[in-house]
Parts: C-alpha cells; sequence; structure tokens
DNA sequence: ATTTATTGTGTGATCGAAAATAGTACTAAT
DNA sequence: ATTAGTACTATTTTCGATCACACAATAAAT
C-alpha cells in the first residue's frame, strides 16, 4: 500500500517532451518556449504536480528542512521554543523536523544521527543531561553541518548560541528574596554539570556574596532529571525541609522543579511563602492560577527560538565557512507573585 | 557547506570492489564469500558507515517514519500524546515527524502535502479547528496513504480512529456538578464542528436530562480557536457573568479554556467554587497546585497515542489494502478536586 | 549558398542504495 | 572433452529531478 505520485516522466510522457524540458519548463527557465511553458504549467497545475523532496534532497544535499533536539516537548519553555523557531522557519521557507532525547545520551545521539543522515540543512540542539560527551555533535561540526545551540549549550564547542541570562536571572530571583526578608534561601537545580545549571549557581552565589550572606553547598540540591522524574524533586524538597538549619526559602532552577517544589510543599502543608519563600524559573502560562501565585523568572523562550533559527539560517546560507561565532545573551523577567512576599512585608525594599 | 557521509561507493573504491558487492555483504546475502563480507563489514565499521536514508526512501518508497499533524504541541494533552507515539515508534523503529497547524486550515493542508510527499509511511492526524474541507486528507486515503486520526476526528472518512469517551466524560463533568448541587451548568467548548465538541456538548446535554434540567443554548459559549487565543476565552467567560440568568457551574471542554476559564475568575474576583463551580477536560500534571485545585475530566493522552500508533503500524504493516475500520474508545478519567464542591457539601451524593 | 547565431528541446550523467541481470571461473558429472 | 552446476562478483537499471552537453531547426549575416 503506497502513495504515488505524479511525477515530472507522468508529465513528459503525457505530453510527448523530454523530462528535462518538463523539468525546466517547471522551473521557469527562459530557454523554453511561452507555449511550451503554459502547457506544462496548466497540464502540471491539472495534476497538481508537486516535485519529490526525496529526490531533491538527494540531488542536491539539502533539503530545506531543519532539525530540532531537545530533552522533551511536554515543556512550556521548550515548546515555546520551538514555536519561536518554526515562526522564522515557515516565514523562511524551512520545514520542521522535531525530536526528543527524554534527556537520554544515547537517544539524543540517536536522533542526531538520524536527522544529519536525513539531509536536513542544520540542526538546533539543546543538551541532555546525560550528555558530556560531545564527539556525536563535534564529529558533525567538522563534517560542515551548521549547528546552532541554545539553552543548554555546550560551553567548549565552536559554534553560534543562544542563551537567557541565566547569571542575571538567578541572581534577580535570590535578591528578590533577600529583600523579601529571607535568611537561608536553598537552591533546586538540575545536572550540575549543564551549562545552565553552572550559569544559575553562579548567580545564586553572587546574589548571596553581594548580601553578605554564607554560602552553603549543603543547601544547593542536584536533580539529575531536571524534574521529569517527579520522585526526585519530591526528594529534595523533603531533603531540604529535614535539614537541622532549615532553609526559609528556595530558588527553583526549572519549570518542572518549580511546580514539583509547590505540589510537594503544598502535600507537605508547609505554607508558601510564610513558612518556605519560592521563585521559580518557569515559562508556565498559568503561574497566576497557582496557589499561591508563583514569582518567576520567565527566559524569552520564543525570542530564544527566532533567534537560534535566525543564526541557523544565517549559517546554513553562508558562502563562505563560517569561523567566527556568536554567543546572544537574551534578558530574563522577574515577575513578582505572592511566593515571595510575607504578609506585612514590602516586596523590592531593603 | 554540507555535511558528507560515507557511501557504499567509496567502500567499494577503498576495497577494490563493486557497489553491488559492497551493498549485498552489508546486507548479509548468502552468496558472499564469508571473506569479503568480513572485509567490508570491518571496513564499514571503522568509517561507521550508515545508509542513507534518503537515496533509500526514494529506491523503496518508504521511509520508516510516520508523520504527526496536531494543532498545538505546547499543549498538555498533545505532547503526552506524542510521548505515547513515540514510545510505541521507537520501540518499532519508526521515526516520528511532528507538525503544527497552529488551528489554520492551510497550514494543516501543508504540513500533510508534505509529510506525504516527503514518504512518511503514514500519517497520525488530529484536526485543527478551521478544518471543514477533508480533500486533502481524502486524496491521501484515496492514494492509499494509511492514516490514524486521533481526538478530533473527521466523522465520514474511512479510517481507524482513537478517541477518549468524550460523552462519557462530559456527562461525568456536567453530573458531578448537578450533584454537588449547582443549578445552572454552561459549557465553555471549542468550535462547534469538531468531533470533540459534539460528542462534549452531547454528554452534557444528556446528563442535564437526565437530572431534568432544561438546556439553555443561550450559556453553552463556543471558542473558535479552543482557548488558543487567551481573548477569545475570557470573553465567552465575561459573556456568561454579565447574563441576566447567571450560570452557577461551568463545563470547560479543554485545557486551555479551563484555566483560562479560571484565570478570567480570579481576575474578576469570582469565588470558585463558593460563586461559580467548575469542573474542566484537561491533562495539566499541576491541576493540584491551581488555586483552587481544579476538578478535571482527564483523557488517556498518552494511551491514545499508543494505540494510534499501534494502529497506524497495523496498516503500513499490512499486506493487504485494509478497507475494514475501528474507532476505539477511551477512558476518561474524573477527578474530584475543589473547584466543584462548595464548603459543607459533600460531592458524589445526591 | 554557406556560415554563424539564436532558440528550443533531447540525451545522458548524477545523487546513494538495491536488485535484476549478466558474466566469470572453477568443479563435477556425463 | 563437453556440459551442467556452483560460487562469486560486475554491470546496469531503477527511484525523481536537475543540469551539462549535444544537437536540430530556423533566422540572420556573409
Amino acid at each position: 500500500m503506497k502513495y504515488e505520485a505524479i511525477t515530472i516522466k507522468d508529465i513528459a510522457k503525457a505530453l510527448g517532451l523530454s523530462t528535462s524540458t518538463v523539468s525546466r519548463a517547471l522551473r521557469g527557465s527562459y530557454e523554453i518556449s511561452a507555449e511550451t511553458r503554459k502547457l506544462v504549467l496548466e497540464y502540471a497545475e491539472k495534476l497538481n504536480y508537486r516535485p519529490n523532496p526525496i529526490a531533491l534532497s538527494l540531488k542536491e544535499k539539502r533539503s530545506r528542512s531543519i532539525g530540532i533536539v531537545v530533552c522533551e516537548i511536554a515543556n512550556n519553555f521548550f515548546s515555546q521554543v520551538i514555536n519561536g523557531i518554526e515562526s522564522v522557519a515557515y516565514k523562511k521557507g524551512y520545514y520542521v523536523i522535531i525530536s526528543q532525547s527524554h534527556e537520554s545520551f544515547e537517544r539524543e545521539v540517536a536522533n542526531t544521527q538520524y536527522l544529519a543522515s536525513r539531509s536536513v540543512d542544520g540542526l538546533l540542539v539543546s543538551l541532555s543531561t546525560e550528555t558530556t560527551d560531545l564527539s556525536h555533535l563535534g564529529k558533525l561540526h567538522e563534517k560542515g553541518l551548521p549547528i546552532v545551540y541554545f539553552d543548554r549549550i555546550p560551553e567548549e564547542m565552536p559554534s553560534h548560541k543562544v542563551i537567557a541570562n541565566n547569571f542575571n536571572g538567578a541572581y534577580q530571583a535570590t535578591e528578590h528574596l533577600i529583600r523579601s526578608g529571607f535568611k537561608r534561601i536553598a537552591h533546586l537545580t538540575i545536572s550540575p554539570h549543564l551549562s545552565i545549571t553552572k550559569e544559575r549557581l553562579a548567580g545564586y552565589k553572587a546574589a548571596l556574596a553581594d548580601h553578605h550572606l554564607a554560602f552553603d553547598e549543603s543547601i544547593v540540591k542536584y536533580c539529575k532529571y531536571g524534574g521529569l522524574v517527579e520522585e526526585e524533586t519530591e526528594e529534595a524538597v523533603v531533603g531540604l525541609l529535614s535539614l537541622p538549619k532549615k532553609p526559609d526559602a528556595i530558588v527553583a532552577a526549572s519549570d518542572k522543579l518549580s511546580t514539583g517544589c509547590l505540589a510537594t510543599l503544598a502535600r507537605k502543608k508547609i505554607r508558601v511563602p510564610e513558612e518556605m519563600g519560592i521563585v521559580g524559573f518557569t515559562n508556565s502560562l498559568v503561574t497566576d492560577i497557582f496557589h499561591p501565585s508563583l514569582t518567576s523568572i520567565r527566559q524569552p523562550a520564543f525570542e530564544m527560538g527566532q533567534v537560534a533559527m535566525e543564526m541557523l539560517i544565517q549559517l546554513i546560507e553562508s558562502k563562505h565557512p563560517v569561523s567566527k561565532f556568536e554567543t546572544r545573551v537574551l534578558n530574563t523577567e522577574l515577575t513578582v507573585r505572592s511566593s515571595s512576599v510575607k504578609a506585612g512585608q514590602a516586596a523590592g525594599k531593603c
């Protein structure tokens, strides 16, 4: 059972022309007579002819499609990034193939290989939490496949990159909690080797230092799968709660960690923000209707997707091999809601 | 700048063999001597040879990949369905290409055309709200492309289909509100011609009828884009609130409608459930931490994806054209939380 | 009348892999 | 000695589209 499309041969045979004449007529080549062109175009239109992209890919070694590799699409941040990518791709006539690694290194490798061999013209990649070995991407880069990294980037790879200002985001979050009167602020974050983890941790530390609070490694909790596994978040939060010197606030470094944290605290009947303040990195659209509403650091996800796609197109369409690479840093945005402001305490004041 | 992979020709040249010998050796054909086979396999292994899927697709008119067409991936329900699809596809060695229509008929047509011409072996489709003309799908079906529809299905198209028991879901939701003491229950739903809208509306009506409540068309609000456009939901809810005979509860028919409804009520300072009860169709994982926590009808999204993919594989791998089609109906699940239960009122009793 | 442009169209190679077909070389059977 | 059979390997075609090149027909220039 297979779908059979109309080919250039069918048209050629039907009109008694050669395939190359038909091809040229369809592409509007100047060397074809107006009559023949009209004949071919009308017939092609009637039969709803579409050139076979597979054959074109094979011939031209390009496909006008690009591949996306992310850990999960069931995630506000990534699905918004993808929408940004698509908005630019659609305008420029590129098709987008989305694949998920589910935070598995093996799946990430399989996906990048598949996409590359499928003649995508370029890749947009955000690393899985498991990824430390980058050779699968290094090899593709060496072979000249354009790659732009976003969000979770490999520091040492020479390529265009787009990230949020994670340092600033975490700094803002932490400082906001300090100014709201919290004294012992924990950090709930992802796998320690990810770029975003390091950047956010650095911002968190800097804010503590600038406000003369001691950094305490014991209240930094790393969730290997960034909240993808629910129990992991619960365990981390419970771990914080059972410390002898309990924290009074948490900076959560991702969407799932923020919601997982809120949910765990609710189950444990910890009142937020009275007993525990929270600021979360999240791109959820429903932070308003959380209980309590969640003070959040929002990343410019849609914009990140747009910028990444624009950079990728620039690489793809560049006539010369590009060797000067750029890292774009986009600003985050703090929105104060109830989860970080105790009653009677005005936020923002010192 | 293009990625160059190793081909069968490179191997043939390097080893002084013909391409067909290499091809057969790689495929383990019996007619190749053990020595030659070993030589080729080892060399191919060393160079990390991978057959070019584009060339294979062109030759064999199949690609071991399938296409998904949904309106939006930034949606709990659909991203969970996709995960279900992927879980089966991965096991069976199929690749998955995801595309979004963003509720636009035009994009849906473009996506299906593109996927078909890219030699996907089959399609998994959930219609956009704009779609009424089905000829793009009809043509592909006639040409023998296997298609399985899920969730938003075209009733008249002969094909396998998977849906949730939308009638029952809406019936349960409505009946639960009635039993919780609500007297005038509105219905907030999607575009009227979608299958899910009709099924849910029928369930809603049936529950009203069975409990001797009158059906009132004026408190059924249709949101053309199903909540994709925020203002639309707000407008619908405000419309309900400004009626002379205001409803005291709402059954919301989708994820975005449920959260949009909660958010609008919060902004308007309407207390839920005291002034307005809500039950929402949603697959959100964070219904617990909504304020108030949201009584929900959950659809078996992951399972729906699995079933759809299994059905599609069955169509693809069938030796004979399939003409007997099946519609699988999966059960929904009602979880009672605070948004539908007034203080002092036990839910579930009559 | 012959040569030279110009214009329009056909032939065949190409992309990568697979397979139908065609050899070749050798052994075994008659 | 001739033929049949076996065990390999090579040649060529195929998939759909494009393009370099070849060539034919006509018109214009000599």
